[in-house]
DNA sequence: GTCTATATTTCGATAGAC
DNA sequence: GTCTATCGAAATATAGAC
């Protein structure tokens, strides 16, 4: 009874995850700010005002993609709680960054949407109170970086490994015609340099 | 005669100067497309018909922020383009590197507010057709890591450095509390390791 | 669920007085 | 060089018919 008669529920979410995907591709062309809502709209057939019953409003459709990205995250931070102290969160990070390349890999797209539009996602975490600062995986990342009474060596060499990482596996990355697949296996080995111990 | 009765000219460009130092400051906190000229305007103390004085667009004004950075790029690009070949630029890496460190280093507010607008920066080199495609300092890095017949592996360590180096030093970096030079000096330390013979 | 039509607002830009 | 006043264009959002 899995394929048959969808709920009217299930038929709506349809939709709006149609509504969701030109809006995470349009926002990432153009960015959230210079595109409208007719753009979406007639990118999928229809007027403006038939997405206004799907989405309350055009913040909405942004703030739908960032829970998308969120949810993602958490899968990190449980891995992160799940460490006792910072010192032994530091001990972990070059498997945490891993799973870090595995998470951003499988999400370029929702990643790169994120990274070009900081500004718009900024002003909608300042109006929705959707989370206090730190539960996405950007806080809890930057509270590892901060909090921890490591040496500033090693905080700054993470710092410098997830900047890397970014660079090499996004989309507008700076190396063009290199495989897919190996691009990220190459990036892996990269920042897995970062934190071998130079014996 | 250096230092008394400054022309005309040289007092419009105080006040040009104000207003682009404004811009960037706006432009970096909330966007370019978040900021109007009359946020500008009033932040100086006059109205936004004033400013037109100025500059004859919006647009204008960040099209100067950009020549600025572009400005700061030129000698990057000096010192790469003296380098015969891409074999050649790759060895000379750790150096160009730590040129390039000092750029951003010095360049900070800049750099960011070119990061975070990167969408209206394109769209106005789309219009404006102020330069070919490449005749800037990411341009030409891409280049570098495209065209040439080096190894992958090489080509993505590359852009990895890179990265590292914009997550390490911009302000809105993921290491807090550490003192700036510190921070600049282990940056250094961190991607001249990542070009080290692993003997 | 989608449409047409419209209300409302904001912004970039110009004209012309001072 | 700065002002007031205004135009025109776009965008978000709503109302109500179908």
């Amino acid at each position: 009874m899995a394929a048959t008669s969808p709920t009217p529920e299930q038929e709506s979410v349809s939709t709006r995850d149609r509504i969701l995907d030109i809006a995470l591709e349009l926002f990432t062309e153009q960015g959230y700010d210079k595109t409208s809502i007719r753009d979406i709209a007639e990118r999928l057939g229809f007027t403006k005002a038939a997405l206004y019953y799907h989405f309350k409003s055009k913040a909405d459709i942004l703030l739908e993609l960032h829970l998308r990205l969120h949810a993602l995250g958490e899968q990190l931070l449980n891995a992160l709680d799940a460490l006792p102290d910072g010192a032994a969160r530091a001990q972990q990070w070059p498997r945490l960054l891993d799973e870090f390349i595995t998470a951003v890999d499988e999400n370029r797209e929702l990643v790169l949407m994120h990274q070009r539009n900081q500004n718009a996602l900024e002003a909608l975490q300042h109006s929705e109170r959707h989370h206090a600062a730190n539960d996405d995986i950007e806080g809890q990342i930057r509270r590892l970086l901060a909090d921890s009474e490591l040496p500033a060596a090693t905080r700054v060499r993470m710092a410098c490994s997830v900047g890397a990482v970014m660079t090499g596996l996004l989309p507008d990355g700076l190396v063009g015609d290199i495989p897919h697949a190996e691009k990220v296996r190459l990036v892996r080995a990269t920042v897995a340099d970062m934190f071998r111990d130079p014996a």
